[in-house]
DNA sequence: ATCCTACGATGGACAGAGTCTAAGTCAAGA
DNA sequence: TCTTGACTTAGACTCTGTCCATCGTAGGAT
């Protein structure tokens, strides 16, 4: 977590209270919330923050390769701090709840050359829907 | 086609004008229109037909799985009318365009038990990314 | 320690996608 | 042909996200 911070700086980012705080919620396991759920909980710990602040950073993070955005509904998009293991998602059809599960084998390997249509495939993302524990 | 207006007016569909249009423009390969590309074309054909009914007629069209909902990019939903022939979507980074795939293998076959959580998986959405032919 | 200034924060207006509602219309069964 | 409840309509509304002009401040320079 001051990992990322020092990181970042040594990358010219100049460390304000915003960044920190935004940086702070979003630490954790697991963890996916809302641009509007972040500013929620940084808004306890920073009462003026503002939403334009919020989405600015978690863009910056984004770009950064610091976070990973994840939009599995259609509605709002999720931030994965997960960032630095491969990951795929697990999303419960009824509350929405979000797991992060690694599947075996390579996805990308699956797609024949004849089923590429000339295209450069650089990235896939698999999500699997189902029931979560409660939900089923 | 008329066999799809035929089997929904079998499981209670009223057969109005507007869900006709909105049929007859999603027919086709290979297409994912978003609800207001449906809506501008559906409107060539009934000018009258208002956004909600594109918006009502696509929701229950999906519901009665006739229609897959696709969102690829966090902007507006697509709908691809290729429902029963199950196959996966490769997505240009660069304009966004849509191609059906096919892969080899089964995705839901890669998530081992112990990376289930207790969850019911029932489904796998995979999106291939990468620049088109034009694009790269 | 203080000053400067460019980078960052603010909040309010704006935009795009989608939902809801109240009132009017019409498909299709009697 | 009549009736009725399902469907359609227009527009207001919500939610998510972006933009902009202005103000504030982190951190290097002095």
């Amino acid at each position: 977590m001051s990992d990322l911070l020092e990181r970042l700086r040594g990358r010219g980012w100049r460390l304000t209270s915003q960044r920190r705080v935004v940086a702070e919620v979003l630490d954790g396991d697991h963890v996916h919330l809302t641009a509007d759920e972040v500013h929620a909980r940084a808004t306890q710990r920073l009462p003026e923050i503002s939403r334009a602040t919020v989405y600015n950073t978690l863009g910056e993070l984004v770009s950064l390769g610091e976070v990973i955005e994840v939009s599995t509904d259609g509605r709002a998009k999720r931030y994965d701090p997960n960032a630095h293991q491969p990951h795929q998602h697990l999303v419960c059809s009824g509350c929405g709840t979000i797991r992060d599960v690694r599947p075996l084998g390579d996805p990308l390997a699956d797609l024949p050359a004849d089923q590429r249509f000339g295209f450069t495939v650089s990235e896939v993302e698999v999500t699997y829907r189902g029931l979560c524990p409660s939900c089923a």
